[in-house]
DNA sequence: GTGAAAGCGCTAACAA
DNA sequence: TTGTTAGCGCTTTCAC
């Protein structure tokens, strides 16, 4: 049925071993020989099973990656980045979403781990403390991923948030705006990350004598962000607020697409900014002023870390990578 | 270092068959030696390795699925639909993307061979001789998705694209519009897809005894078509076009972001409809009046029908399927 | 430069 | 119900 390098060797008239060694090139053979095996895996047009290989060699050439949701746009970037990178080392991904659930985000993990993944790389977005104790005693290396919580001990690629914030706000004065109000989700408001983003919009709006105000919703997704989209006009409306910075991109397009269909228009009438340049970001109408998160890069660099801890070694790997922050100033602000 | 089944049949002090059977729930073990192996496994945390596991088996538990490109809106949902149901059946997916390079395609091809994969599902835009001739001769099931292009003897799930069309073109043709421009890719123009949209915006045409308007570009990008802008408002200048039928979703939304920038207001001025519902056309404002391609139904069936043919071992499964159409009435068309 | 043989971790006859 | 054993397809000593 399927061919084997038994199969190959017998052809060949050679022995299994100098058949292995021509595939792999690890030990000098005979012109001849090589000759002969050659020509037989192109006859009978075999294709050695990279099973069997890992069994022996234990090396998988997988990489796990766990997402909360393939389909999320951001998301779809950060394995692009993984998969990218990883294929120009040979390496493959394997992929599961978590859709949020931390019992599956554990199934997977446990699944990989069987599947003898070489490296896992984690992109959450809630904190479980099963989850982190499953990762810190694994001794795969994981790198996690979240774009709202920080958790220390685990191995992560970042942006400074509370700089990033510092840098928008200071965009948003440089525009004339001083009543600015901050957007952001409920749930994350203790986030580790949402922290920082608040302490810079908190600083900033100090040092220009500005009492801040922080108005929460309860959702991080645009269709969830329309519907508060009254609420927010109001607060909006009540406080003389002339821009809006938003946590996420998704909140800003929704509170957009509100506005939008009430008739008042961005950036004319009011500002909105966002946080995280999400592919959609850059072609809305009008175009995104936001923080770009450089998601990309952070799979890129996530792999390029367990690719290079995985050649090392060692764990000389412990120390997190911070990205640089970068403002896209773009249409959906304007000076007043 | 990695404990095995022999530790635990060590530890439980029966033989590794006995541990085997435990684990795979495959023939009767005694209440005792079950407790015992339950209990060696616990307390040494045992996992499986589903390497060795595959190798006798000869499953892999893993489908691959090659995509153009996993950061582009309508893959990440297919790849959604895929991972979704492959889950509930404890299928593993292995992702790769071509960007469109047909020797690529074939490499992952070769690759998931090699991995063993039990079915492949290839997302496509491009049609390549080598990559037909090698999955026709694969004994792997394979499942091809191509938006643009239909290959005859490769098992696909599609939709009726002229039906499609023809839909479209009567809901244009409700609200009161004749000169109804069709954009495409130039690419494109000969492709089996594009063609039967045609021939049905054609057929569509002729039944209100007006003259067919094709106008070409050469993309199928979001940024693309907003480059081809000017050339397009002239068409429609120049043809009094009060309606543009789109091929794609992206062209839709790079002109009608060409025309904010122009201030030319859609559907005030001109209404535009599109073709796929990506994810952007609702969200997008004004909304995007689209034909819905369902595809994260494309996914699930797709791997539906493979892990079918699957556990019949036979290829009863050579039918292609064919998914309901629907229409997606939104605020890019208006009645004039 | 080459082949024989051991063994990666597991499943599945086969015997007991 | 259980243990022994023979592989799955491959890499890798170890002799020659």
């Amino acid at each position: 049925m399927t061919i084997t390098i038994k199969d190959v060797a017998k052809m060949a008239e050679v022995s299994i071993s100098t058949v292995s060694r021509v595939i792999n090139d690890s030990k000098p053979v005979s012109p001849e020989a090589r000759r002969k095996v050659l020509n037989a895996i192109e006859v009978l047009g075999y294709e050695p099973n990279e099973i069997a290989r890992s069994l022996v060699t234990r090396k998988s050439n997988l990489i796990g990656v766990i997402v909360d949701d393939i389909g999320s746009y951001y998301v779809s970037q950060i394995v692009r980045g993984i998969e990218e990178i990883g294929r120009m080392y040979n390496y493959d991904i394997i992929i599961g979403s978590s859709y949020g659930d931390p019992k599956i985000e554990m199934k997977f993990l446990q699944l990989f781990k069987t599947k003898q993944v070489e490296g896992i790389i984690l992109v959450s977005e809630i904190v479980d403390d099963d989850v982190i104790d499953y990762i810190e005693n694994l001794k795969i290396q994981v790198i996690y991923l979240n774009r709202y919580y920080v958790v220390p001990g685990l191995l992560t690629v970042y942006l400074d948030n509370k700089k990033a914030a510092n840098i928008m706000m200071e965009y948003l004065r440089e525009l004339g705006h001083g009543n600015i109000l901050y957007l952001t989700q409920k749930r994350d408001i203790d986030s580790t990350i949402e922290k920082r983003k608040i302490e810079g919009y908190k600083e900033s709006m100090k040092e220009i004598n500005k009492e801040p105000l922080i108005h929460t919703i309860d959702t991080h997704r645009i269709e969830g962000a329309y519907k508060y989209g009254e609420e927010i006009l109001e607060v909006i409306k009540n406080n003389d607020i002339t821009a809006v910075f938003c946590s996420q991109d998704e909140l800003a397009i929704g509170l957009m697409n509100y506005l939008y269909d009430q008739g008042i228009t961005v950036p004319e009438e009011i500002s909105v900014a966002g946080y995280g340049d999400i592919s959609v970001a850059s072609i809305f109408r009008p175009t995104l002023t936001t923080i770009k998160e450089p998601y990309y890069d952070m799979g890129a660099v996530s792999i390029r870390k367990i690719l290079k801890s995985l050649k090392g070694k060692k764990n000389s790997n412990t120390e997190d990578i911070e990205l640089p922050i970068r403002i896209k100033k773009r249409g959906s602000c304007k000076k007043i």
